[in-house]
RNA sequence: GACAUCGGUGUCCAUAAU
């Protein structure tokens, strides 16, 4: 089962699959945890119809499925997008008698939330508190706070953030963190500095998440020497250091145009056993383009396709603008014939 | 009998550049 779990995870359900009929030919019998582990594995795989297909044949195999089976189920569609199908879980699972508990509740409101349905999301908690005795949590707070906050509706964030702690629930960093991008992602640098003491407050630590917001905020208010200090203060620490803090600075200074910066940066990222990926390369190519340097963007292209990463469209198409603006059409159509076959698709 | 299976936050892109 764990290994099974483990393969499901990772989205591999092929072999899952293959496990789990060897278990079979072993005269081991999967039991509930196992298809659970499958569920979660189809979902990932964006199986759906074998998802529903193998809660079907539980019963057939003498399994009874549970809460869990059920909620992994409204989880794993709800994570796909597929909320038809989490809210007919739903009302399977309640015909059977099992009541939605918390975990079912927060998936459905994080299908909700990912569809900008902010409103639907509220009033489905308040009937789950009022028909299936739900206790709202700081969990579905804060994803009832981060979908506001990502539509840019901070203030409505806020009064939630005020309601759930005179309810007595205690934020924590994730909640801080939501809070956080949304403001900054407003501009609103002053009310993140608040936000964040009040944290500080809590005996809360920021971590590589709360690090990269801030950063990420800086960033895009043109604060990019106070970004690049935060760098170097977790730098310092020698901790919380990945791939992602150093994506989102160089972002920031390609947006800038700060090449020489950037290129530093990416110099000190390998120095720190980290590799690009292609949220490195994709600023990095559009960065160089832009100034006109479409030398430096294609030896990008180069390493990264050396590296089977594959930077999206649009650095193909700063690349094939580049080249055509320099005259080079000829490269520029190797380019476009190069990104057909990497399936990437031409705007 | 114990243990193992379910929920939230960050970067490019997606909402974009020319």
């Amino acid at each position: 089962n764990t290994l099974i779990e483990g393969y499901c995870r990772k989205g591999n359900v092929k072999e899952a699959l293959t496990l789990f009929n060897a278990m079979s030919r072993q005269g081991l019998r999967p039991d509930v945890i196992t298809c659970n582990a499958l569920i979660t594995g189809h979902c990932k795989a964006k199986q759906f119809e074998e998802a529903k297909r193998l809660l079907k044949r539980m019963s057939s195999m003498g399994l009874a499925p549970d809460l869990v089976t059920f909620n992994k189920l409204v989880n794993g569609f709800s994570e796909q997008g597929m909320l038809d199908y989490a809210f007919q879980v739903r009302d399977e699972m309640v015909e059977k008698g099992f009541v939605p508990n918390a975990v079912t509740y927060t998936a459905l409101i994080r299908a909700l939330c990912k569809k900008g349905r902010t409103q639907e999301a509220l009033q489905l908690l308040k009937e789950g508190t009022a028909e299936d005795g739900l206790m709202p949590d700081c969990v579905m707070y804060t994803i009832l706070i981060h979908a506001h906050c990502k539509k840019g509706k901070t203030e409505e964030a806020m009064c939630l953030y005020d309601d759930m702690v005179e309810r007595g629930l205690v934020p924590d960093i994730v909640t801080y963190n939501a809070l956080i991008n949304g403001f900054s992602k407003k501009g609103q640098i002053d009310k993140v500095k608040e936000i964040f003491n009040e944290m500080l407050k809590r005996n809360l630590v920021a971590d590589r998440f709360t690090y990269t917001t801030l950063i990420d905020g800086l960033c895009k208010n043109g604060k990019l020497l106070e970004a690049l200090g935060l760098l170097d203060d977790l730098r310092q620490k020698g901790l919380m250091l990945d791939v992602v803090v150093y994506n989102t600075l160089i972002d920031g200074l390609c947006k800038n145009e700060e090449m020489e910066k950037a290129e530093n940066l990416q110099n000190l990222m390998r120095k720190d056993g980290l590799l690009p990926d292609s949220a490195t390369y994709n600023p990095l190519i559009a960065g160089y383009c832009k100034k006109g340097n479409v030398q430096q963007a294609l030896s990008l292209l180069s390493e990264a396709k050396e590296r089977n990463i594959v930077p999206n469209a649009r650095s193909y198409n700063c690349l094939i603008n580049g080249l055509c603006s320099k005259g080079n059409t000829r490269e520029a159509k190797k380019l476009f014939d190069e990104m057909l076959s990497r399936d990437l698709i031409p705007t």
